[in-house]
DNA sequence: CTGTTAGCGCGTTCAG
DNA sequence: CTGAACGCGCTAACAG
């Protein structure tokens, strides 16, 4: 009823003014660390109540001199793995009583650095970074990052900073495991379907060239570039690129580097009459929500995004709190749906 | 080289000692308000590149009184809608050089008041809220929160907190508009699928009703609900809810109220061996990216999600610097793509 | 043009 | 158990 309709926030002065107290008794119930008489505590809380008094975080870290922030910054929103990666690293930062400190790099490294620029002066306590653009990126930068702030990156393979944290998937033995799937189920025409500007697909590529070569299946042709891997448009460039290779080459599996070109090649191959999986069958990789959206429902390698993101928060918090850097690594599991099958021989 | 090893970032403090000045002195260059002979400039500012010096922002705002912070709350990050509108608040809040303060709610109304209290502590100088669960909370909840700082709603047709602002999409117009695309090539039976939890839904059902009322073609069989609308298991549920639907009424269009649904409405077709566009007619809500995705590409109504976002943002920082509340309504204009065409007669 | 000082809101000594 | 006083990093007001 007495609703100061004061536009101000209540402060510990106000509370303590009202409950006829000094501010360091009010900081002591607020906080509950130093015991209270029970009738002043009383006195306070009542107080506290009447002024809708919430303790201002700022002026607190200010003080104490350590902040319950966390910044993240991602390159894009537009791929859904970035959205499910955030979706885990929310939920850890609210679990832990921080906040998140939200930033976007556009894909673009200037901005990235901005990014964290402004993160710094925002006194974050820690900073997550979800597949930074190293490769554009002096190497400086991190480093020197690292001097100031806990730092965690989330699959990054390009380059390894000292004294940065790191959480990936082991995508080198995801991508074996793919192969091995689609090889025992007598594939042996396998193509491979990858993109630019990651150091995923290269790592990716790798493994398929040990995994054919030492079987004497390996064939440089087999190998398809599209270009930008992770915007909206990599869908219709696959489908595009692909119509093309698989009437070439005569495949009867493809293997992709990320769902949005897994569901490009399912495109692609409906296009062209084929059936999937009865006469091809097709990999995506990543598990974004995408690959249970499509008819039939993608066959793909599950990277465990929420894991990437709660794994990520753990680390830096341990390392806020004075621990090591620790550099955890993901096993991708395979998610058997509709899109893979036997192979039934040429077709 | 005189690399201060120190853990402790720098402060106007050390600066100032080290540029052999006050700390007003280092202060007024680094804001750039007041005049300052140039040969101490110079001395602060080689100072300050010496220490790597990052003005505390925290400690700026706990001083001036005013925050730079603005803090955005979302039901879920699973429905790219979300996403994009997202993408455009924080473009627009970084044009502006304040910062986002990120909250997921995961569609739980509890959780959604217990974000923006975070941001009170935060001390927030506005929030956003996307799609706001009001059907849930204590209509006084957002009646306080607007008491203590600016807010506005984006696509909050539920009820109406005076003090708030809102930034919507006109969903009655553009259901007509989609209506009236649909019969303008010929169709008069026409599915409509909707959800739960939403009064967009409800909106789009109110001018459904009328417009085919009004033409004597209202059945009300041909509304079918599906359920939850925002998850990733809408496209499924809608799939197998809508293949009986289809062979049942026969209807030679269908309109759905989201795209998640128009997918599962293509896919539910697909399985019914019907062609799209050429048997039935399918139009989906919203325009995320999966409307571009699947094969044949989703007609659909375009939300604007980025122009959602950047209004949202220009409207709260209007009201942050003391203008009024603002309700801005934008209308969603037709994507005529792959799945609607003339109608055949009966199939 | 520059230095000194007060105070933003808070928690924590240190005295009582 | 409680209160007074200090300082976190910064900017504005006021002197010089």
């Amino acid at each position: 009823m007495a609703d100061e309709t004061n536009k101000k926030n209540a402060t510990v002065v106000d509370v303590a003014r009202l409950a006829q107290v000094s501010v360091a008794t009010v900081s002591r119930v607020v906080n509950g660390n130093y015991s209270v008489r029970p009738s002043t505590k009383a006195r306070v809380t009542a107080a506290i109540q009447q002024l809708h008094y919430v303790p201002n975080v700022q002026a607190r870290e200010l003080n104490l001199q350590h902040s319950t922030t966390i910044g993240v910054v991602v390159p894009s929103l537009y791929n859904m793995f970035f959205a499910e990666v955030i979706d885990g690293i929310e939920g850890a930062v609210r679990e832990q009583q921080y906040s998140l400190l939200f930033n976007c790099a556009k894909n673009d490294p200037q901005q990235e650095m901005d990014c964290i620029r402004a993160l710094f002066a925002r006194n974050v306590a820690g900073i997550i970074v979800i597949s930074p653009n190293t490769a554009h990126i002096h190497a400086d930068f991190y480093a020197d990052v690292v001097k100031r702030t806990p730092l965690v990156f989330i699959n990054n393979g390009w380059q390894q900073i000292p004294g940065a944290s790191y959480v990936d998937n082991d995508e080198r033995q995801g991508s074996r495991a793919a192969l091995e799937y689609l090889i025992g189920l007598g594939h042996e025409r396998i193509l491979f379907v990858r993109g630019v500007n990651s150091d995923s697909y290269t790592v990716k590529e790798e493994a398929y060239r040990q995994v054919m070569g030492a079987r004497g299946w390996f064939d440089e042709r087999f190998i398809v570039n599209i270009g930008e891997g992770n915007s909206v448009s990599t869908v219709d460039r696959t489908h595009d690129m692909l119509q093309a290779a698989v009437q070439d080459l005569q495949p009867t599996a493809i293997l992709c580097c990320n769902d949005l070109m897994g569901v490009g090649a399912l495109n692609a191959c409906q296009s062209l009459g084929l059936d999937v999986p009865g006469d091809v069958s097709i990999m995506g990789y990543d598990n974004i929500a995408l690959s249970r959206l499509v008819v039939p429902k993608l066959t793909t390698m599950d990277q465990n995004m929420q894991e990437l993101g709660r794994n990520a928060v753990q680390v830096l918090l341990a390392r806020i709190k004075g621990g090591k850097t620790q550099h955890i690594t993901l096993q991708n599991t395979l998610v058997d749906r509709e899109t893979t099958g036997p192979c039934k021989g040429s077709f």
